[in-house]
DNA sequence: TTAATATATTCCAATTATGGCATATGTGAA
DNA sequence: TTCACATATGCCATAATTGGAATATATTAA
């Protein structure tokens, strides 16, 4: 059924609707990090840190790795890169008839 | 300001993050649809389609032309298959270490 | 065992999204 | 003008999301 499919497009966009996990979205693309490094670097709460990191691991955008004390974090999709820059061609010509 | 661009980034976002809408775009990928073809072939009522299409449309995704009593609505970027491209990868290899 | 540190979870109030129904607007024909 | 049709908008109750604060869990070291 196609519906299903329409479904879980949606979770996973659902997923990227929010500033502060596009923010971690970006800087994971460097590279894996540990949870203490997101929360330094991009300066929100902890839990919230947590949060949207379970949200984007339940999407299936990235992935975990406990070693320690820490868990390391890492994109799990590489075409994200290609979203983002037809997302900034949208974004950069609002006014074009057609984009991309 | 780099913030605000993530700002941007999802609310295009949250205009993908709803099945309805997300078929109401694969319908138009053929090509322009007039409201009622839409309503007729998806089998929603015609307000609701009407206001996801006005979402879709504030986020810069699909573009509007009145003609007579119709309106037809289409696509305004065409890269939006390579993100569903890449999204079905997603959806298929649900167990994959890293796809796309 | 206890303590310290890193991370995850729970609870909650406020905001926002959803979809149904009624109604309004716009356009062309008579 | 009035009517019929296509589309858009407003209102509303329900549901989902948000982010803060407190607390829980997991791991390692001592």
């Amino acid at each position: 059924m196609k519906k299903n499919i329409y479904e879980k497009e949606a979770q996973i966009f659902k997923a990227l609707s929010n500033p502060v996990r596009l923010e971690i979205i970006d800087f994971l693309a460097d590279g894996e990090r540990c949870v203490c490094e997101i929360v330094e670097n991009l300066n929100y709460e902890q839990p919230h840190i947590s949060k949207s990191l379970l949200k984007l691991k339940e999407a299936g955008l990235i992935k975990d790795r406990r070693d320690g004390l820490n868990v390391y974090y890492s994109l799990k999709i590489s075409c994200l890169r290609e979203f983002f820059n037809c997302l900034n061609n949208i974004l950069d010509a609002d006014n074009s008839d057609k984009y991309c």
